[in-house]
DNA sequence: TCAATCAATTTTGTATACAATTTAGCCTTA
DNA sequence: TAAGGCTAAATTGTATACAAAATTGATTGA
């Protein structure tokens, strides 16, 4: 794994379990201290993550950690509708009985860190079903772009999540619900509850208000 | 517009006109004589090209044009009905009379191109109707998506086309029952023709046999 | 003559130096 | 005192220099 792997891999990391929030300024020099290379590999690691669309990339102001708009929030969850329907087809016609013993565990796993209440590390392990049925599906293009999908659904998680979590606990039902669907090879159930289930978190979402700008108007009650 | 993006660009556009064919060593050097920038700009052109997959990086070999195997392009139609379907899907429901009319305009360019015999402008054109279609259907996502695969699929296109090309007139009136269809607001017939059309162009393609490799094989008649 | 090894060249990977742009603070001025 | 502009610091954009790796060609040996 070469150098520019490695430091990727940590950024992503951190983006992902939400140690790094939206908006965050992410400085050459000073990603260069940190891990002890020269701005040429941080800036090649920052214009990835700004293709994969966590990182955005402004001319001449530096990189920062993205912020997704309501629409961007929106489009990413209708475009994982579209993609994960067809990667749930697939999967219900390759899934193995080891596939499905591996899901039962990473369930365990989500289980687990929603009891210890290690939210963050939930928002990742969830991210990782999905994209264990994308590499059941067989489709590697699907697989890559759900990857970028669920790295913003993750951002967008931090950005919009509401009040009360306690929309998360059904999340860890549903993906059972899932594993169940498959397990009986139901075609159109394992879609229908793919389909709801990402309805569900976008319903959890707080996307309403047009957020950023107009923030400051609701706090202090002026008008736009 | 920056200077990456214009060199990008140019870079994009000989990829999908075919003016470059897969395999091709891209030096850095040479490229940055060529546009007149040091090497810096043309490996960030050259990392962007690469994680769209159109180039392929090998690590302290350089950059080549890249090489989809059969897999990677059963796997590119495979991913593009999957998200061809959803867009479509959109489209039926938000393209308006001002849309149909800029369809209309780029078929009779399509078939201008196929009259002329301009064969790689015609798969630019031809890609360009599908991007066209994802535009409309407003998801940004899938867009982003689509344009990915329909250059891969340009490539493919170069390194598959099977000796009849009379194989690709079908496509344009494809097209043309494509655009009917989303007049008439049929959804389900709108999908059905554009799966039916993405199936056309894999079997105009000759998958079979693993190329590369085994083409020395087969055009010497040794056995492997 | 062929194969293998080694040296020289070329090419990529990384660091650094310099240029251009932005940002921030200060000073001037109304 | 506040607004505007100017200078200085900091940060990004680009070029270049140097290090590491791979390719190529030649030389040597069988």
């Amino acid at each position: 794994m070469s150098q520019d792997d490695q430091i990727y891999s940590q950024m992503f990391s951190a983006l992902l379990e939400q140690r790094l929030s939206p908006g965050t300024k992410l400085s050459e020099d000073t990603l260069g201290e940190i891990f002890g290379v020269s701005r040429t590999v941080i800036r090649k690691v920052l214009q990835r993550l700004a293709h994969e669309k966590v990182v955005c990339i402004m001319p001449n102001r530096g990189a920062f950690v993205a912020e997704p708009t309501p629409e961007e929030a929106r489009d990413v969850l209708a475009a994982r509708k579209v993609i994960e329907e067809g990667i749930m087809r697939n999967v219900v016609k390759k899934c193995t009985a080891a596939d499905i013993r591996r899901l039962e565990v990473m369930l365990k796993e989500e289980k687990l860190s929603l009891e210890k209440e290690e939210h963050s590390k939930w928002v990742a392990l969830s991210g990782d079903f999905h994209l264990a049925l994308a590499a059941i599906s067989g489709s590697q293009s699907l697989e890559d772009f759900l990857r970028e999908l669920v790295s913003r659904t993750s951002l967008i998680h931090v950005q919009y999540q509401s009040r009360k979590a306690g929309v998360l606990n059904c999340s860890c039902e549903e993906h059972e619900d899932i594993i169940e669907a498959i397990r009986s090879a139901d075609e159109e159930k394992a879609v229908k509850l793919m389909m709801s289930h990402l309805d569900e978190i976008e319903e959890s979402l707080n996307l309403d208000g047009d957020k950023s700008k107009s923030d400051l108007y609701a706090i202090f009650g002026g008008s736009k």
